[in-house]
DNA sequence: CTGAAAGCGCTAACAC
DNA sequence: GTGTTAGCGCTTTCAG
């Protein structure tokens, strides 16, 4: 059996309250007894039991991230993010993959919660109005990712997603395309309706006019965006250019010029969004709208980890910036 | 105040004892009870501590995964595969970036340990003797992924990186390839020294002699892979094939080789190790050793719980069988 | 079938 | 400075 308290207090000739007193540092302690019983806890190889001091009323230095799927580079790089602030900030992370699942999510929330956990980060981009209810009813520390609640205020730290879809409309009107093709996720999300918002305002204002049939939908995957664009590629009046709302549905978009024979960038520019390790990785490297992941995690770490320590009251939305990152896969165009 | 098992037992009018029977499933409850509680549990919307139970002697039903870094393809794909393993078993884990710094994983240890988590998975691939002593001394449950402890009897499943050396190796002799190149990440590790061990004997069995020269180190980046191989192809007499180690090297080599000017394959044929999602994403797309990477997520959890639940007192080294998978990146050559 | 009571390992007053 | 003691929320004998 592991050492507990009362080992070391025995071994130490004093009481648990000392030993206790000792490991947290507080009260007042004779520094040789501090000594001494620092020695006997090395001895005694004496690791303190956080589930028993959690029970006692202290925290137990948890939280939960949920996200739809780590093996999904973005997702895996806000997870590595928001473990490294949180290891900072000394808190462990459980990671959940929900699949985007609202059952998931929602048997995730009730383990996380019977796990006592301090607090949660969602990174799902699903709307579930019933799993945050949830969350908030229980009165358990918040914050969101990727995506706001408009409806519910709770933490929230996003980037300027209509911003990001207007910065890679503006770019590809600035190149000269005139008609230009939008991938989406999945419509049902706000992040990604905002994307749109943001890319058709560029291109109206641009005095190009946005055709339905030009947006496509697609999902979180390579393959989706291949064939979305491959489905674009057979209008009679092919898009010069297209706006993939993810670095994945930019790979696939990519991937469907290749297959049609077409060249990059000359014949088809394509900007994708998130700005992950893929976007370097591919051929041509990826012009793409970039999120500050690592910040992301970061900032919404510490609002998290105020808000459990009782520091904060105020909620906040904090809205970050994208940026426009050049490579080549966009390039100018003429007809 | 969250509800305790107090309140409901009040709220039933009922024992505490009652109620964790019903909770648990065990002893004999009629009936009736069992529904009266269920039903005021629903009302109150209790959520059994899992701490509190944790405390009594049952096990926290956690377990720790080390890594070395999650934004790392390979690694956020085995930690999805853990995670949703571990969830069917009804297990959470705690996900720990290790960065492969050894100072990092010893902290790690000493906070899993503390959390009490049930066992541990180790996917760090630095040799680190005084990490697994420890845990091993505190006699927790522990398996290793991804490289083995030759002198250490602990819980193991990894892929036959000899053979899938080999088969590389191979691959590319059969292609006609003479000069083949090596990329490794880092000699320190036996995965890796087994790799390059059996592309070796691949190279000797069919007559080629191996040049230690052709043998150049990188690490876990694209850009060490492209930077060890543009400094191979400044030599007189370029390498017409290349196997790298891991995926990312793979990329890096690719990456090299057009840099340089280089048409793909019929230049340079180039070899990775992994199959990671990127070997698909990359153009060309990439050949590759794939791991299993979701069994072998997969019997590492199995064997874990089964020895956290002493079902088994067997140690064992599992050794899955790694595959060539065919892509563009590779083809023959002759001279 | 159900309940009383003794812990699990630790913290936090409150005495001494 | 140090020790005593009463919980924290739950499980588990052991009676009834």
């Amino acid at each position: 059996m592991k050492p507990t308290i009362y080992d070391v207090a025995q071994a130490a000739g004093v009481s648990i309250a000392t030993v206790s007193k000792v490991i947290n540092a507080t009260g007042r302690i004779s520094d040789k007894t501090r000594k001494h019983v620092h020695s006997v806890m090395e001895q005694l190889k004496y690791q303190p039991s956080m589930v028993a001091a959690a029970l006692t009323g202290k925290s137990t230095y948890t939280i939960g991230l949920t996200l739809p799927d780590l093996a999904n580079p973005f997702f895996a790089e806000i997870a590595r993010s928001v473990e490294d602030r949180g290891h900072e900030h000394g808190f462990s992370v459980f990671i959940c993959n929900t699949d985007n699942d609202p059952d998931k999510e929602v048997k995730y929330l009730s383990l996380l919660s019977q796990k006592r956990v301090d607090g949660i980060i969602s990174a799902t981009r699903i709307q579930n109005d019933q799993f945050l209810k949830k969350l908030i009813q229980q009165n358990i520390p918040i914050a969101l990712i990727t995506g706001e609640m408009p409806t519910l205020a709770v933490d929230t730290v996003m980037v300027d997603d209509y911003l990001g879809g207007f910065q890679a409309g503006n770019h590809l009107v600035e190149l000269g395309h005139k008609r230009i093709a939008i991938l989406v996720e999945d419509m049902d999300n706000m992040s990604n309706r905002e994307r749109i918002r943001g890319c058709k305002q560029a291109l109206c204002q641009a005095g190009l006019d946005v055709e339905e049939r030009l947006i496509a939908t697609g999902g979180f995957s390579v393959e989706s965006g291949q064939q979305a664009m491959s489905q674009l590629f057979k209008l009679e009046d092919r898009p010069s250019a297209v706006f993939a709302c993810n670095d994945l549905l930019a790979i696939g978009a990519i991937r469907a010029a290749r297959v049609a024979g077409m060249q990059l960038p000359s014949e088809l520019s394509v900007v994708g969004f998130d700005n992950t390790i893929l976007a370097t990785l591919i051929d041509p490297p990826l012009t793409t709208i970039a999120q500050p992941i690592q910040e992301i995690g970061r900032r919404a770490v510490d609002l998290l980890v105020q808000e459990i320590k009782g520091e904060k009251v105020l909620k906040q939305r904090v809205v970050l910036l994208p940026e426009l990152v050049l490579r080549n896969s966009s390039a100018s165009y003429s007809d």
